[in-house]
DNA sequence: CGCTAGCCTGAAATCGTTTTCCGCGCCAGA
DNA sequence: TCTGGCGCGGAAAACGATTTCAGGCTAGCG
């Protein structure tokens, strides 16, 4: 209904033609001062707004980006996908936001269908368990692309925004053996998942660099599923070797986690250490406060909305094709006491004022 | 690269002209068996799709909706999203999520956005503080509407799915009330917001109906933002009439209210009640775990993706404009303990496996 | 046997832009 | 005064599909 007038209403009330009026609108160079201005007012006055479908059949282009999520209810990619959409929104892009259930399958044909789509631009974030036949389409497309914290692919358009997982696990590992503690259990998503394996591998390296001891039986993975975590956590702690630090990589491990502690009574933070990887509003808050591997989620966004943009102006190409963002340990109460030392009531709190953990 | 297949070479392939390729695609009546079956292999060894722009500019239509929220980094919103972004998918329409950053003034501006590119229909869950520009916009606009948790308008093509937030809201204030509680604070977002509104209103009949007085100081409103929250909260608990029991209406809220009280030394369940609106993981998670209104978010977000498929379906008018579906009322430790009663150690917990939690 | 109705299909119009092509008028240089 | 170039703008092609239109063929009926 109301899309209605046209090019040609315009082109009509300025008294020019269509080809003038799009030249006029689009700042075309060779197009005098007195047929912009008429042009601008006609189109002003009957609120004319080109139309998005015509425009991109001819242009051979959208402005809109795919955004591919293993799933968007998760605190983490919630927070990441808004700030790169909000980028990506003020640089005159739309963003179509598609979520593969963490189902590998889906994954390719959710590709396909924003390739379809004829977007300018990919984000991928899925959280597939075998992202392998993705990550080969996701070449192929020759859509400039960007991994978040995911794995790189040498594709030509193929870039990547990533997490140093590594240099915090090592912190938090670091601050745990300082402690006391030695058997220092990993619960993780799936093991060929890009931040998982990361943090997986540091979580090794550490305890190598401490001359401790690999236990296999303390490392456990397991799926994106609250109830798949909790089993894993009440497996691991129920099994011969109790450990007296946990790390979960992830939020959801760390609510699956945080259940079978407590089904199990254990209490964190007197009976046992707890790391978590990424700080959210539930690590912040719990009590006792959880110890995190905080990251700048929206910087995260941000980082690869802007990546993308500069792959998509076609010309840029010698720009950096990975990026990889810091991150930071959090210490609070949750690995505050020493494993040797007797339980004691819990002191003041760690963290200062509201201020400084709001972001 | 790879989107290079048109309809030309299909027809070519098939050795027929592209009216009759487009034909036997869309499956039209009239078309032989023997030609349709040519198209078909002619299609697929080509792997051809149709381009998107040509069809949605010569239909008219895009087969797309948009999302409009205030923003996505919000457990309730994304996961109310994610169900029904599902439920559209698998009828094939593609959705493009806008936030509008909680910014009223670009409500309008990203519902422009949305219609320029012609979307097929609408889902509004914008939290702007003053919402009245946007409802009237969307009425103007032509386009099926559902209006998500907000209320509706009476015109012709806006629909609206809410929750019935106001018979929850009534029985956790009678439960308070039969634990002896008097003194119950309400904390919610901006006034004229939908859901805080109706929780507001119910809250008050609620204690009219117990004939409670009604102390215009125990009733806040703040803004969606976690650091007026506390602040807010702050303010409460340390003005004169200290509540024995505080409900906050929302997530957010929860989070800023829980920071207040952390700060002042109180300890949830033992020195005050808490009823905190929408379950989510920090609710369940939280020690003591904490009373909360329910509402099955999945279904508030297929619900609204159906209703919105029907409305799209032009010919089909005879449909309620209106759905609105129920909320429950979660018992949680936070409100275990009477006013009257001495304080004594937490009891076991009251929920059972975690089966039962899980949705 | 001729005419008509109905099925099938090719040709062409259409959707609303952008962009190419071309011609007009003007000015400068010869 | 003629001509080449340039700035400007109109006409029309192009983008890639859908849909209308019209015509050919077959079959059935008078």
């Amino acid at each position: 209904m109301t899309q209605k007038i046209t090019i040609h209403d315009v082109a009509q009330q300025a008294q020019v033609s269509v080809g003038s009026v799009s030249r006029a609108l689009n700042n075309y160079p060779h197009v005098s001062e007195e047929l912009r201005s008429r042009v601008m007012a006609a189109a002003l006055e009957l609120d004319y707004q080109p139309a998005f479908l015509a425009n991109g059949l001819r242009r051979g282009q959208t402005n809109s980006v795919g955004f591919l999520v293993g799933t968007i209810a998760n605190p983490v990619i919630s927070t990441i996908f808004e700030a790169a959409s909000e980028a990506l929104s003020d640089h005159g892009y739309a963003v179509t936001l598609l979520s593969s259930r963490n189902q590998a399958q889906l994954d390719v044909a959710c590709l396909r269908l924003l390739a379809r789509r004829q977007v300018s631009g990919l984000i991928v974030s899925s959280a597939a368990e075998s992202p392998e036949p993705a990550r080969r389409y996701v070449g192929e497309l020759g859509i400039p692309t960007v991994m978040l914290d995911r794995e790189a692919t040498s594709d030509e358009l193929v870039y990547a925004v990533q997490s140093d997982h590594e240099s915090s696990m090592r912190q938090a590992l670091a601050h745990l053996i300082s402690r006391g503690h030695r058997e220092i259990a990993f619960i993780g998503g799936p093991e060929d998942f890009y931040p998982t394996r990361q943090r997986c591998l540091a979580y090794q390296a550490a305890l190598l660099d401490a001359d401790l001891p690999q236990r296999p039986e303390l490392i456990r993975f397991t799926s994106f599923n609250e109830r798949a975590a909790y089993a894993e956590a009440l497996l691991l702690l129920q099994s011969g070797t109790q450990p007296s630090a946990l790390i979960v990589a992830g939020n959801i491990i760390l609510a699956g986690a945080l259940m079978a502690l407590q089904d199990l009574g254990l209490v964190v933070g007197r009976d046992i250490a707890l790391v978590a990887c990424d700080d959210i509003n539930l690590t912040r808050l719990y009590r006792p406060p959880i110890t995190a591997i905080r990251r700048d989620l929206k910087l995260l966004g941000v980082t690869a909305a802007r990546l993308l943009l500069r792959g998509m102006q076609v010309e840029l190409n010698e720009i950096e094709r990975i990026i990889k963002l810091p991150t930071e340990l959090v210490l609070r109460e949750s690995t505050q006491y020493a494993r040797a030392l007797p339980h004691k009531a819990p002191a003041a709190r760690k963290e200062g004022a509201i201020g400084t953990t709001l972001n």
